[in-house]
DNA sequence: TACGAGGAATTAG
DNA sequence: CTAATTCCTCGTA
């Protein structure tokens, strides 16, 4: 299970001993070994040592006093709120920038469900910042249908995990397993570049998704059935270390699990999704009138769209994908536009994926081998742009990549064919500043001796060579294709979020004020307008012209005026922000 | 004078 | 078609 960064329910993560979890060789793992699934992942520092304490006396609680809900529901008359396994009793100290949403009303009411669900009948819109933690989380499913019969330890026996996808058992909490996992590498933080490790670390499982054998065609219902058994599942324990890469293995990358899910303050506990909302199809014109409304309740969370009618919307995704702009506002003048641009992107991303495949298809060498390797991407600003590197990700994985295994430590996690590496707190810091493919300039400061034009020469050099030598710099381990928005390619607000990301470099020029809320300013306007003209190939370009291209932005919902009006300050919306 | 805001036309991909 | 560019006017500090 995906999680979408920075939800109520990462700290779960900081229980999981990260070293830990990448120690072990996927193959390696037994998930349905009961000593496994009773034991905590023993530490191997003394950091983790601390948090495998910590993490070991909270699952005992966690098992004394969790009861779990049986099956999603769904009720059409308001959002039906099941409690989740994987949401349990944890504790969470929401991030800092989460203080973004305490202004924000999100618009459903939720109401509670008789059985076997949560008493969730608080509205949000009033809500503090705990009522306001929606937790965004999507799957990939299975085009291995496991059926009940099957054993994971055939996969163990034969490690093999491609031909034999893992069967997810009551007492084996696999998925949530690699929640756990998930959560730990999406701990959200302070630091920046973790949370740009987040968000690359979902580019990561994309990279594995998109290396995976074309999924069968699966029914919808089949794949209803495996939710229903997943949400069946007991607790996590986290103590079953197994990667996601493992779920991935078992998920088709033509569904995902888009699921909303709600914090409730009284409770403390997420609730998941409704159902309906559960396996909405990559290709938005597939979707079904509940798919239709699950991507509208999420992105209209996601974006705080404000006081949403969705029974305006009740159609299927064909009928929607074929709403114009001006459709879309008048059904829903508050973010109406908002919606539309986010619906354009996945078809836009849909798009790419299918015309990706069928070059794919036709210039695949038969006997190539598949060796994916880890994407570096750029910080997906939502899901969206999730979607958007995935198929960007697709379409790099399309090459077969060299995979460098001298240097394959434990942050590589190996499945069948397919790497996976997954940044470690070992390995963190030897990524800093490589994870981004604008964000690592291999130079020193050293230019700040230069003379301003050598500067600017320097690092438009330096940009060349950072879009040519991304892919060798990914984790210091592997060598990829990052799908990095290079050349003239690149939208103005990545650009600007390229330069924010390289403080050191261009510090001086365009600075973050407040990075959690989105705000930066731009210190030297003619030097950022020089550095944009560069790229795009304008020597026209000045600040005049960019700053319109930032209005624009405005009506886009990418970019919003700031609450005091400054000059030269601007603002991102809170998704493009991440 | 520099910048913010936005309309309108044009261009590039 | 969309994003960005270009040019423009008007207002503000």
């Amino acid at each position: 299970m995906l999680v979408y960064p920075h939800s109520p329910s990462d700290s779960m993560a900081q229980l999981v001993p990260c070293s830990s979890v990448f120690a072990q060789p996927l193959m390696q793992q037994q998930p349905n070994s009961s000593v496994a699934s009773s034991s905590i992942q023993q530490p191997t520092t003394l950091a983790d040592f601390n948090t495998h304490q910590s993490h070991h006396q909270q699952h005992q609680q966690h098992q004394q006093t969790n009861t779990f809900l049986e099956v999603p529901c769904y009720n059409a008359g308001g959002q039906t709120v099941p409690s989740s396994p994987t949401f349990s009793t944890w504790n969470y100290s929401p991030p800092s920038y989460w203080s973004d949403y305490n202004n924000r009303s999100p618009p459903m009411i939720i109401k509670s469900e008789p059985v076997g669900c949560h008493q969730v009948d608080e509205t949000v819109a009033d809500s503090s910042l705990e009522e306001l933690l929606d937790d965004y989380t999507f799957d990939y499913y299975s085009s291995d249908i496991p059926s009940s019969s099957e054993s994971v330890e055939s996969n163990n026996n034969n490690n093999n995990i491609s031909s034999k996808p893992i069967t997810i058992k009551q007492e084996e909490p696999s998925i949530s397993q690699g929640h756990a996992l998930l959560r730990q590498c999406l701990r959200p933080s302070s630091d920046d570049y973790q949370q740009r490790c987040h968000l690359q670390f979902l580019n990561q499982i994309g990279s594995a998704i998109a290396a995976l054998p074309p999924p069968h065609q699966v029914q919808q219902q089949q794949h209803q059935e495996i939710m229903m058994s997943i949400k069946t599942e007991k607790p996590a324990t986290s103590s079953l270390l197994i990667g996601p890469t493992e779920i991935i293995q078992t998920r088709p990358k033509d569904w995902l699990l888009f699921s909303v899910s709600s914090w409730n303050r009284s409770t403390r506990k997420c609730v998941p999704p409704a159902r309906s909302s559960a396996f909405l199809p990559v290709n938005p014109s597939q979707w079904s009138v509940d798919d239709v409304r699950a991507w509208l309740l999420w992105t209209s969370r996601q974006c705080a769209l404000g006081p949403f009618p969705l029974e305006r919307f009740h159609m299927e995704g064909a009928v929607l994908v074929a709403l114009t702009e001006e459709e879309f506002r008048s059904r829903a003048p508050q973010g109406g536009d908002t919606l539309y641009a986010k619906l354009d992107i996945w078809r836009s991303a849909w798009n790419q994926r299918s015309a990706a495949a069928a070059a794919a298809k036709a210039a695949a060498a038969p006997t190539a081998p598949m060796v994916p390797t880890i994407q570096v991407d750029e910080p997906c600003a939502d899901m969206s742009d999730l979607l958007a590197c995935w198929i960007n990700t697709t379409q790099d994985l399309q090459q077969p990549q060299q995979c460098s295994s001298s240097n394959n430590n434990n942050n590589m996690l190996s499945v069948g064919q397919h790497m996976l590496a997954v940044p470690s707190p070992a390995s963190t810091s030897s990524l800093r500043g490589a994870l981004s493919p604008y964000s690592d300039h291999t130079h020193s400061g050293s230019e700040d001796m230069a003379s301003e034009m050598e500067e600017i020469e320097d690092e438009e050099d330096d940009e060349e060579r950072a879009g040519s030598s991304a892919s060798c710099r990914t984790t210091g381990q592997t060598a990829t294709a990052a799908p990095s928005p290079n050349g003239s390619h690149i939208h103005l607000w990545q650009f600007l979020k390229e330069l924010l990301s390289q403080p050191t470099v261009h510090g001086s020029a365009i600075r973050w004020l407040d990075r959690q809320r989105g705000v930066f300013k731009i210190e030297d306007s003619v030097r950022v307008a020089k550095l944009w003209g560069k790229r795009k190939n304008r020597p026209a370009m000045n600040y005049d012209k960019l700053s319109r291209s930032i209005r624009q932005y405005y009506r886009k919902g990418i970019m919003k005026k700031t609450e005091r009006s400054q000059r030269l300050v601007y603002q991102f919306c809170q998704p493009y922000a991440l």
